[in-house]
DNA sequence: CAGTAAAAGTTGACCGGTCGTATAGTGCCT
DNA sequence: AGGCACTATACGACCGGTCAACTTTTACTG
């Protein structure tokens, strides 16, 4: 019971991590499974095929962090302006960290090779993305309603705009290998935020 | 002596277009020589390997881009202003002419498979990406001389942040199979291009 | 020029490996 | 003994890459 929800979660992380970094078709379901150090064979006893482990390590990729981003956008201490723009700083400060400043987006990686090619993932991914605008830009209406941003922005458009420029700051930062790219984003933020 | 810079852009033109669609690991050596049509053991004379393919690839595919990008952004019939929203407005315009919506951002996907685990695809994406936003970053410039952005933006940085949210909004168009993100994009820009 | 030998260019058959997946079991629980 | 969760093994296809053999060009000689 508890095993075989373990088993699954194994090769959920192993397998996602793996993905992060090699992207789907560079991944092989071998590499997967040795990682996870369960035999080839259950692969497909868990997982229909490597189209849907795809889009269940989705799910268990962006799950947590979806609530996690909701949380830090509701919690009440701050202005709405002022939560938002802390969560990308601290997004900003965490690659800043990493000696190597590298990341892959998962879900970038994956819309960018099997969106086309996949239409379940495509559609997966999309579903995702939706879910992450709409927490923002709930978080951005009440900004406007409390005067922060300008009245006559659409926050769901705004929230997409936003996101866009996130994602594609990460793939500059992953091609220069430097965090530029991430500051600029913060800073050009800061300015998209006033009123 | 033409017939080799033939067979060469055959197999650059058949590949990049692949590749294009499916991503780099998604695509075999196979697979581009017989879309070119020339036998497989001519892609080895030709290329190093897969990987200096996909180098090459890169510089066939954007020199030319950027080079009419550069065209379209130094026309002086119009405002820099002008130019630079005309540019990216024709852009989605043709994506809004495609009868199924997709797109595939060459560099973006190429980036988001190779740029770690290839150091070489990594270098020669992030100074295409360098060189594209050189010359956003002189029109915007010019935009700013002539009193049509805020005079205390950086040139530079918003460049690379309209970039970021151009390659992040064509990933979105991508999951989503629909263009409003561009929409959205558009819309955004205008507001950013604001003195 | 004609003839020819060396150099350069070109290529298809082939290599060891890995791919994603199907299936025939194995051993445990009832 | 029957059912079921699980896995070892094998499959055909294809992977990126090599290389010996073939063709063409070049350079030089008589």
């Amino acid at each position: 019971m508890n095993a075989i929800q373990d088993k699954r979660a194994r090769i959920l992380a192993s397998g996602t991590a793996v993905m992060l970094r090699k992207g789907y078709n560079g991944t092989g379901v071998q590499e997967i499974t040795q990682g996870a150090g369960v035999p080839k064979g259950s692969f497909y006893h868990y997982f229909e095929s490597k189209e849907d482990f795809a889009i269940q390590a989705l799910h268990y990729y962006y799950t947590p962090r979806i609530e996690r981003f909701a949380d830090a956008l509701s919690a009440a201490q701050l202005s709405p302006r002022e939560r938002i723009l802390r969560c990308y700083r601290d997004l900003v400060g965490y690659f800043a960290n990493q000696e190597q400043p590298s990341h892959q987006c998962f879900i970038g990686s994956l819309c960018h090779e099997m969106a086309e090619e996949s239409q379940p993932i495509g559609y997966a991914a999309s579903a995702i993305l939706q879910r992450s605008n709409q927490v923002l830009a709930d978080c951005l209406a009440q900004a406007q309603a409390a005067g922060e941003i300008a009245a006559d922005q659409d926050p769901a458009a705004l929230a997409g705009f936003v996101s866009a420029a996130w994602e594609g700051a990460l793939l500059r930062m992953k091609a220069d290998r430097q965090i530029g790219p991430l500051r600029i984003f913060i800073q050009q933020l800061e300015r998209l935020l006033q009123p």
